[in-house]
DNA sequence: AGAGAAAATGTAAGCGCTTTCATAATGATG
DNA sequence: CATCATTATGAAAGCGCTTACATTTTCTCT
């Protein structure tokens, strides 16, 4: 039943090298147990037929696959690309390739991606957040596959985590916010279902505001997706519900810079009428005029950690931390100044 | 020499419904072809025991992977994350996978991504720009592996691609400023070592500023990375080295954007002491203080297209177009003016 | 020079899957 | 109810690779 096709496998080099394919097999993945005279002359023939062995049936055979997935929300977000760029240089550096799935804050094709990619063997995979499915998680486990959660550290399963306290930091902006005197507060945020570290931000900002006794309505709590003209209309929305609104805080950059483009656009100054509080601190935010205060997080570290503990998860080290914390700080800048007085 | 190994394989989903391995392979892939009751009960047998099937071994089999690669400089840059998103999309409603990887603007690199890509198994590929090493391209034609350039049309070995002429697109900008009266120029533009994009958006502007007799010294040709940091150090070398210049092309919208706000930084005023244009026109472009004058590239149509010719291409549709035009078009905003008078 | 150890190569099995071909079960027909 | 066309299932081969084991070649040492 032979079915020939058009590629050039291991038999092709081995025939036109005179030798057998355990021969061209050790040539390529153990050079030191084969001559140099039948090496060399593999080398040739592996290089005038063009020969790229097959990845499928290698890893069958090998029962690993040289790859390691990651899954984000989506790329067309700075903070994702950023990390996962920092990741795949991780990964090719100890010479595993990366395989990208975005779940666009879908829960169910993020199960769907990890199928996906344990169908293509993975040998392990960083997920961001903490908002997947508990039986897409409870399958890496049974099946021992090596994960790790990015970007939070309240994991399901006490599973590994490399990450920061998203309730904590928020609290940062805020704290600093109080101090400047500000009594009256809007918050901006990134859509909440499906996403923990959104949900936290918001919870934490909450949850200091409340120890001051400051409570918040609904309606100066204002959801939009990451994108700028979302943000502009969504600081729009804050100032109808509550003119006195003298600080925004802001559940990640692009919201804070929307805020910031649209408050000015409106012909307020910023931070005379109003501070601006950001989070993850884009390259753009220490450049816009104001600048941006906002909290800045470490992600080409948290990816670089995520991409080694996994690695090490794979190499079977023993005793791994289960958290792993990034650096967290605020960083203050032009954006937020005292409460102006009324 | 059974070699038994943890996963689930077909094996044991046909052990445990008491059928064969065909059978299962069958209610999977041919389902009309298997009867109601052993198709429910082999799916009841799947879901107890979590299969998912191996899919380099099923791709050995069907010599179709169900992958789709791309590779692009990098993923650190919203234009490239942006299109990707929407590749990727594509892919994903026909039943493909992505596989990304990143070159980093290196063509060694990037022969490497190509040879790995096709190690697994790649239907397809996507390359960014025209840069390639020709031994690359030589094989993907050998192998005759579809693929697809994208960004650019002046392809080697009249391949395939969906893109813009990048000298006649940077023309309107320039055209633009020249209409305005301004007489001095600046280039601001990526690094072009391997980068026929931004080469030929310098050539087209220079070729352009030729016609009306103006001749730009090198000086007042600045590299540098696609950062806002080096962009602003960009452009404070473009204005020391020609302090009459009172127009900046520039080759990419976060050199602009740099540009911009250094330029406000040392006080001047965007656009009645400098004129700045842009190119790719990103999502912040148009929100900006002032708003940028740019050149709008489809670039999501542009990816749309790209993965809907190489799905085409793999499935052997006839006299597909050669190269697809994206659309370009120059859009006047608010940081480009008449030439201030002296 | 010859025996035994070490190094180099070949043979063939099997990784998990799909599919051809053969066989068994079912249905239609006169 | 016997006959033949359909339909449903199973047995086994083979995709391209690695590797345990067998075999051959080369090297050491007395």
């Amino acid at each position: 039943m032979k079915r020939n096709t058009g590629a050039v496998t291991i038999d092709h080099v081995a025939a036109a090298a005179k030798v057998s394919t355990a021969t061209v097999s050790r040539a390529l993945n153990r050079p030191d147990t084969v001559s140099t005279v039948l090496k060399d002359k593999i080398q040739d023939v592996i290089k005038k037929l063009g020969y790229i062995p097959n990845a499928g049936a290698r890893s069958l055979m090998l029962k690993r696959s040289g790859t390691i997935g990651a899954i984000v929300p989506t790329l067309d977000n700075a903070i994702f690309a950023q990390g996962l760029a920092e990741f795949q240089k991780q990964l090719n550096q100890a010479g595993y390739q990366l395989l990208v799935a975005s779940t666009n804050y879908d829960p169910v094709i993020e199960t769907n991606q990890i199928n996906n990619l344990l169908a293509r063997g993975v040998e392990g995979i960083a997920l961001f957040g903490t908002s997947q499915e508990r039986e897409a998680l409870k399958l890496l486990k049974t099946r021992s596959i090596p994960y790790i959660h990015v970007g939070s550290l309240n994991t399901p399963f006490n599973g590994y985590a490399s990450g920061y306290d998203n309730k904590e930091a928020i609290k940062l902006g805020v704290k600093h916010l109080l101090e400047k005197g500000h009594k009256h507060f809007g918050i901006l945020t990134g859509i909440t279902n499906n996403n923990d570290r959104a949900k936290d931000r918001v919870a934490g900002a909450l949850e200091l505001l409340a120890e001051k006794k400051i409570r918040l309505k609904p309606e100066v709590i204002v959801e939009c997706r990451y994108e700028l003209q979302e943000a502009r209309l969504g600081l729009k929305k804050l100032l109808i519900s509550n003119p006195k609104i003298t600080a925004i805080i802001c559940g990640q950059d692009v919201l804070a810079l929307g805020a910031l483009l649209e408050a000015q656009n409106q012909g307020m100054k910023v931070p005379r009428d109003l501070s601006i509080v950001g989070f993850d601190d884009l390259e753009i935010s220490r450049h816009l005029l104001p600048s941006l205060t906002t909290i800045h997080i470490d992600a080409i570290g948290m990816w670089a950690q995520a991409a080694n503990h996994l690695m090490s998860q794979i190499n079977g080290v023993a005793n791994l931390p289960k958290k792993i914390k990034t650096n967290v700080n605020l960083v203050i800048r032009e954006s937020s100044a005292a409460a102006p007085k009324r």
